[in-house]
DNA sequence: CTCGTAATGGGATTCATTTTCATATAGCCT
DNA sequence: AGGCTATATGAAAATGAATCCCATTACGAG
């Protein structure tokens, strides 16, 4: 994250962490009043936009088009299956999509190309718990 | 669409079918006062919703969040590559994703499993016009 | 320690989308 | 053709995430 290491930053970073799923940034607002560390919602917004630019955290949008981050893991996974019900996400081995994606890329006269794939569904928990 | 067929709607399904890429609800709300039919803006998004249900519209988001509807080709595709530039859109052809989230989804044990993909890129015409 | 610069926050703002509710009308029934 | 009623319409208000503004604070280099 480039800039000052703040205060605000530093918890930020932690409560994200402490996160394995994807968090809307009002809930992590919330969060972050909850572990006793008011950070106001404007900088919380900084905090993940410096996130998100340098490549620490995956973004996704659920049906209401509201953004969810997630802390990036280790082994560079970005893509995931995520429960509508309960929210839980799983990292994907997405090989077979990114090699799709390039040569998609490279075949239609397009540059930058970038991709969006998500995957939800309803996990066994929540199948079990709401037939 | 299920309901009635009013003026409103036939006017919504024509001027959708006239524009071979992805529109925003407003901007379809103009375009519509632009053909001389005059509708209202939450007309436009019922109509859309409920073309959405019935699987005749395909959705995307902008990078704002924005979402932009286009008739589905008659052919069934569903995933587009879709300039950042100008807007222009071209169906792609999807099946090795098709199959990749199918068996993702099998394999998961999570059920009714949906998928989204989206490619972005600079189109030929928009990488010569601005370099 | 001192200072300049970057960061903060809370309130105001923007803007797409949704809701409300009084009014209009499609389209079935006779 | 006329009536009737569930459905659709639309103007205005509400909602809510995200962004902007700007006076104030505080990191961290020197």
């Amino acid at each position: 994250m480039g800039g000052r290491l703040t205060r605000q930053r530093a918890a930020v970073l932690r409560v994200l962490a402490g996160c394995q799923d994807f968090v809307s940034a009002q809930e992590l607002h919330v969060r972050l009043d909850a572990a006793g560390v008011p950070v106001g919602l404007s900088t919380v917004y900084r905090a993940l936009h410096a996130l998100e630019r340098t490549g620490q955290l995956d973004v996704v949008r659920d049906e209401a088009g509201e953004r969810l981050y997630r802390p990036r893991p280790a082994d560079g996974h970005r893509h995931y299956l995520i429960c509508r019900c309960c929210g839980r996400s799983r990292p994907l081995d997405s090989d077979v999509v990114e090699r799709w994606a390039e040569r998609v890329g490279a075949e239609s006269g397009f540059s930058a190309v970038e991709h969006t794939v998500e995957l939800s569904g309803v996990c066994a928990r929540c199948t079990g718990a709401r037939p």
